[in-house]
DNA sequence: TCGGACTGTTAACGCAGTGTGAAACCGCGC
DNA sequence: GCGCGGTTTCACACTGCGTTAACAGTCCGA
């Protein structure tokens, strides 16, 4: 966990410590980088008040690298808040000085859990769900057993549920080439696909007529 | 944007109402299903304190049709705060009352700025709503079963509501190619899209005698 | 090397979706 | 009221799309 600028106070180290974070103080942008642990930074706590400049600085870089990748978390008194107003897409949550130590205990759970889980082994939906890792895909707790092809489309239909997606993206994005001729290709697995689901839940795929195909049926969102 | 319980106070309603966002009172889980405009909810404010149970049992519901659909923010004293943190996947931010005006503005903008970017993927008009993506379309919160054809009609329509198409232009534009005769394939598909919109509805698209079709009656723009 | 599982292709079939013409209907000007 | 151009409605035929089954090629392990 980043922490800017050093702690003066204790409330914010004794936050941390209960929670059981590890945490390093950095003075300033170039910092941040030489001081970076090798798994990364897990998250960062900026105080703005300060030196908002190095502040937003700060959240900037950490933005720059990809969003979701450490999540961000602004310590603000309640007269900066315009300030944070300004540079919305730099943080994921805030915490308005004195803070209550519960409050930012809160924030600071629900905040890393958000990226902590960004667990991409499971994919689930409805009935369904995926496990990315083991190649195992389930309905109703009933195992399936999906050939490569067949898991690798459900598994794209699956990431975005409830999307159309036409044969020709599911061609291009699936299988991976640009194809001429037999968009039947595609038919023939969403049929094999629906059969292994079951007569219950052959319905899960849905087809929209001169279209594509479509992960969920007309009631899901 | 969903608020519970009916807001005793006016802090609340002064921060929605000079925030320019609209707002309805819900009672019940049932009771926020059925006031539900046909975009859906935009995002939700609850407050957990009077009746923990009916709160989380909504935020479960709106939940429950899809993360990311519709953004919640939790109200809470200090000392409702654990509870929070054993639902903390029911909610997307929260914060704790008495609150300071100021923040409440500031969370609800930067919750809100998340769902609402990104979105062509929703045309909506009046108490229709067509979702690009997913090839669906609402009336008053009812999905109706359109075919390719229709669809595609009531979608170049909603793009430019109000805007009055000729027979010529929509065959153009919509079946695009150039057509010879058979102007009346445009009545009959116009004649199906009011039926399946229903009694109450079909006077959403409205004929300009010798013009054509328009979507929205005389007082829309 | 053989056999079986997986994948892609082709063709037949049934049907939903679409277009067409004709008849009923409506509004408007005379 | 009458006639006329435009619109709505209906029934029907056809086309194109999706489904399905059967088959051929390919890969991989036994």
């Amino acid at each position: 966990m980043l922490i800017y600028p050093t702690p003066m106070g204790s409330a914010l180290t004794k936050v941390l410590d209960q929670l059981n974070i590890a945490w390093k103080a950095v003075s300033d942008a170039s910092n941040a980088e030489t001081l970076e642990p090798a798994a990364g930074w897990s998250g960062a706590i900026i105080t703005v008040d300060g030196n908002p400049v190095e502040a937003f600085r700060i959240a900037e870089w950490l933005r720059s690298r990809g969003e979701d990748e450490t999540a961000t978390l602004m310590l603000t008194s309640a007269e900066a808040l315009p300030e944070l107003s300004d540079n919305t897409d730099l943080f994921d949550d805030f915490c308005l000085t004195p803070f209550h130590p519960a409050e930012l205990e809160a924030r600071l759970e629900h905040m890393l859990r958000r990226t902590d889980d960004g667990d991409d082994t499971i994919i689930s939906f409805g009935p369904l769900s995926l496990n990315v890792e083991t190649y195992q895909a389930m309905v109703d707790g009933r195992s399936l057993d999906l050939t490569y092809m067949e898991y690798e489309l459900l598994r794209f239909l699956a990431a975005s549920p409830g999307k159309v997606f036409s044969r020709e993206i599911l061609l291009s994005e699936v299988w991976g080439y640009d194809y001429y001729g037999g968009a039947r290709t595609v038919d023939v697995h969403i049929r094999r696909l629906r059969s292994k689901l079951g007569e219950e839940h052959a319905n899960l795929i849905s087809t929209i007529r001169s279209v594509g195909y479509r992960l969920g049926s007309a009631g899901w969102s």
